[in-house]
RNA sequence: GGAGAGGUUCCCGAGUGGCUAAAGGGGACGGGCUGUAAACCCGUUGGCGUACGCCUACGGAGGUUCGAAUCCUCCCCUCUCCA
């Protein structure tokens, strides 16, 4: 960073307004970037087992991009707040993680997220080494900065209460203790996703009481899911996991709506504000293929967790299975056992996994979705003599079976 | 603590004694169309060596009945209102 003068702070402004859902406030920031100083940025993450996705990147990147910028980056693992867990609602109080178990998540966390971050200018810090040993007293005093009424202005807050819900009095010190953190770094600047507003705003409002300047707010929105709609979630099955097979990545984003992928585009692609700009008009005015742009995604994203040569092979790949129609490369072997000299095919699709019953598999079978070697199976009853088959169903799903 | 309402197949939600493996919608899946998508159209959506048939299913356990998701008893859970 020495020796390397700050960009201009009105075009720092502009890759940082990329994607985001909200600054508060974006002159307050403007004034901190002309200063010329690195800034402390702080974005939270929780100690579960992280298991990151692309919407978990989206943060991820902006906190890559401050780092181009110069800025100084703080990756901080909520191990203490974990204790808590952020009340979203009805969920139970979390037990608390062992240290082993906080110790590995964080090597995780690290395996993953320096696929996008910078190694050498991450900061990584764990909010229990200052909270683990704040006195009773400290707690109080810290306690004593924010009032209930406007604790209750927080969504879910104001409706557990008035819908007459439990609401525990520690819930109270999530934001309380998210809020310190940011005193006891410093931040100048908190980034989090639109959910975190009210306990980033907090933050803002503690570090005033503590005769601090008050951090800015970067708000990112939530990433949509392959739905299109809703989050994207481990739990809803919509997401693309970074680690995912590059294949598999590769045809997760090609199957991604137009819309969406402008918005993949938009707050997952490294392309310039102008390159994304063109893009979009080139969309509209139909001077771009859809296509071809979510190709130049999906290879952009592939090659960003599995390198070029992986995804240049998905890319052939995909194009050979989808475009052409033809049999995948790799595909699960499954060995079956030919008990009886014929098999029944709804029997051998369920013990491939490409059926879940062979009530299923006949229904499938009867839908014309079930090919044998190519050749599409029109009756449900039929057998195999013993022998090596690729059975598909549908597009995607395959599976090579061979006698055990 | 008192008074009500309700728990149905992946989800929502109909169904008040047989015609109900259970309407309808959503989702998912298969087919068509296409750009590999979206939208749209059609179809499927409990399990089982497989038409037939058999088994399992309407919060749980019993009971009434030729026959229950539907009636009775007890229990568990959720929600609403009052205090």
């Amino acid at each position: 960073m020495i020796g390397i003068p700050m960009m201009d702070a009105t075009r720092q402004m502009d890759i940082i307004k990329r994607g985001v859902s909200e600054i508060i406030s974006e002159a307050e920031l403007l004034d901190k970037l002309k200063k010329g100083r690195p800034l402390k940025i702080k974005a939270g993450f929780d100690p579960t087992a992280p298991d990151i996705h692309l919407g978990h990147t989206v943060l991820l990147e902006k906190m890559r991009q401050f780092q181009d910028l110069g800025h100084e980056v703080i990756f901080l693992i909520g191990d203490f707040t974990g204790m808590i867990g952020d009340p979203s609602g009805k969920s139970e109080t979390r037990k608390p993680l062992t240290m082993d178990q906080v110790a590995a998540n964080a090597a995780t966390y690290k395996e993953q997220i320096y696929k996008i971050l910078d190694r050498e200018k991450t900061r990584i810090e764990f909010n229990s080494r200052w909270m683990g040993r704040l006195s009773s007293g400290e707690m109080i005093r810290l306690a004593s900065q924010y009032t209930v009424a406007r604790m209750l202005e927080r969504e879910d807050f104001k409706t557990r209460f008035q819908s007459q819900s439990p609401i525990s009095i520690h819930e109270f010190m999530y934001p309380l203790i998210q809020g310190y953190d940011s005193v006891e770094l410093k931040a100048d600047v908190e980034l989090g996703g639109t959910d975190q507003k009210f306990n980033l705003i907090v933050g803002r409002e503690l570090q005033k009481a503590y005769g601090m300047e008050p951090q800015n707010i970067v708000l990112m929105p939530l990433l949509e899911g392959l739905d299109g709609v809703k989050k994207m979630s481990k739990s809803l099955g919509n997401y693309i996991g970074i680690e995912e097979e590059p294949f598999q990545m590769f045809g997760k984003v090609m199957s991604v709506t137009d819309t969406l992928m402008l918005r993949y585009y938009e707050l997952l692609s490294h392309i310039s504000n102008e390159a994304l700009r063109q893009l979009q008009e080139g969309i509209k005015n139909g001077s771009v293929h859809p296509m071809r742009a979510k190709e130049a995604l999906a290879s952009e994203l592939v090659e960003r967790y599995h390198g070029k040569d992986k995804a240049e092979a998905a890319k052939a790949e995909f194009a050979r299975v989808f475009k052409e129609r033809e049999v995948p490369e790799d595909m699960p072997v499954v060995k079956l056992e030919w008990d009886e000299g014929r098999l029944w095919i709804p029997k051998a699709m369920k013990a491939a996994g490409l059926a879940p019953s062979t009530s299923e598999a006949q229904r499938l079978i009867k839908q014309g979705g079930v090919k044998v070697n190519g050749e599409k199976v029109s009756d449900p009853a039929e057998k195999l003599q013993k022998g090596e088959y690729v059975i598909s169903v549908g597009r995607r799903k395959y599976a090579r079976i061979i006698p055990a």
